[in-house]
DNA sequence: CATATCTTGACCTTTATTGTTGACAAACCA
DNA sequence: TGGTTTGTCAACAATAAAGGTCAAGATATG
């Protein structure tokens, strides 16, 4: 049990526009080369959270994608929700009536308080949260005189 | 993100086996024909969970499987972690040093924390709850006059 | 020794993941 | 207008993981 490349990827790329002013736009090709995404892959990725009404896209000249979202607004769940659909954790909690166990199984109720602290865990961590956490790591990375890692954070252009 | 169908067997197949006296052996055909999973497959699930010392079993006339626990001393997170290893939830955390993003990446401290709350809820619930959480289904059942899952509940011999 | 039962490893099928490719649509610019 | 830049979409392909099955072997009982 483990998420997929594709929502982590899908996390970087957000974690990359929320670094963005907002409304600026930032081209596919500088999102693939800081967060190590090949541009076919992530344009595959980013449907679904286009279509989340998490990130807006803008073709031709000029185009690429911009969050449509405050940072502080998109939590890990909603990155996780919108790649993989909604969290069930168990085959018998995906439609109710789906296992016929259900009546009187004791299981499925485990399953559905660990799914529901699961859920309400990745909610609280914002993307706001996220850019905050980074720059802490930085300026401790920096003061301990590591560097090399800048092409990840911005565009360098 | 789903747990698997061995895991979930594995459960119903503790489950079971805690319902019965401690040292009592079962046998493989009555876990299969209440708990709904084909023999060669239950064998398959059964390894993992003898391996880490949750279920023993004996062969030749009269042998089968049962607990060396007692049911409080299992956990769902023993069965899942027996079934599919140790959780992780993303790659970056499988090994210190797989991520050469670790050093400043926000996520990973956040999938930890993640992680850890998942696997304290998991090691919350132990078998003796789920029993006992069983007998309150059963209970509510017979009081509104709901009945026909007897097969699912014993070996009925 | 015959029978019942678990053990092990190899094998197979189906499904999901992780991408790639190519035709297309829209925005911009000269 | 027409070319260039960019995103969109559906199909395809390779690989890995899940979900089983099977047959030969080991061990216990009577």
């Amino acid at each position: 049990m483990i998420i997929t490349r594709a929502t982590e990827y899908a996390i970087r790329a957000v974690l990359f526009l929320s670094k963005h002013p907002k409304g600026e736009i930032v081209l596919k090709k500088d999102i693939c080369r800081t967060q190590q995404v090949t541009p076919a892959f992530l344009t595959k990725i980013l449907q679904p959270l286009i279509k989340n009404g998490i990130v807006g896209s803008q073709r031709g000249v000029g185009g690429g994608f911009f969050l449509l979202k405050e940072p502080a607004d998109i939590s890990l769940l909603d990155i996780v929700e919108a790649e993989e659909g909604q969290l069930f954790l168990n085959h018998c909690l995906v439609r109710e009536g789906t296992c016929d166990r259900d009546i009187f199984c004791p299981v499925h109720g485990a399953w559905k308080q660990v799914r529901d602290d699961f859920v309400a865990t990745l909610k609280k961590y914002s993307f706001a949260d996220l850019i905050q956490q980074e720059e802490a790591n930085l300026s401790d990375l920096r003061s301990r005189g590591i560097t090399g890692f800048s092409e990840c954070l911005s565009a360098g252009r």
